[in-house]
DNA sequence: CCGCATCCTCCCCGATACTG
DNA sequence: CAGTATCGGGGAGGATGCGG
């Protein structure tokens, strides 16, 4: 994900890569929720993940432009985490794809409870 | 994916789930433009898939309810797949997705040419 | 408090060969 | 023509420990 092999890719495999992986919707979901959260707070909602993935995780929505960073010089040392414009936009293709998810795991008598996070995003 | 632990389960991820992996959303690119597709030619279009890759995808893109598979009893045999309604119903999520991807590919500047397959769902 | 480096494990996927 | 069986490599992600 991190390698530069520029090759011929589809904007639909581009926009599912941004968001792949097995934490970056999980911590989309809890951005889309509120202004701001510290790394610590992000961290204790995600259960189960470790400071790599998260901080690695971040680092690349960072990077492609979903997520802003604001760091702040105190001691002890604080940084917020937020969506960007471009990162809010994302949600409402994301919601109707959750749209399709939910009608189509009724039909396939799939009964599932909604995970704690993305239990909605609006 | 065939694991049968089901757990809580959100509705983004169960249907980003059923397209997950390498093949099954460029077989569905290909499904979506054609009324039915023979297995061979489907294998044509996909260049480089193997065996496996092919009938092990449209196996589980069957049991999820996305593909049909007709069997012609014929000799030779022949076996013609097409996207079943609840299949077809999952392009409108996935090109507002594509959308998304097209923009902020703009945007981030990042020039690439669309693939084969994906070129165009519509 | 926030984040990185290293090592290790698991499973997705490819290669190859074979069958009705 | 339309698949299945088996083996093995590679990369994503987990555990642990260190650093600013």
């Amino acid at each position: 994900m991190e390698k530069e092999e520029r090759e011929a890719v589809c904007p639909l495999k581009y926009a599912l890569n941004l968001v792949g992986g097995k934490w970056k919707l999980p911590i989309i979901c809890i951005l889309a929720r509120e202004e701001s959260v510290r790394y610590n707070s992000l961290k204790r909602k995600l259960c189960g993940i470790t400071n790599m993935m998260l901080s690695q995780s971040l680092k690349e929505l960072e990077e492609n432009g979903i997520v802003h960073r604001e760091q702040y010089n105190e001691i002890p040392p604080r940084v917020e985490y937020s969506l960007t414009k471009e990162g809010r936009s994302i949600l409402e293709p994301l919601d109707s794809l959750s749209e399709w998810g939910k009608t189509h795991m009724d039909r396939m008598q799939t009964q599932s409870p909604y995970c704690r996070e993305c239990r909605d995003t609006k």
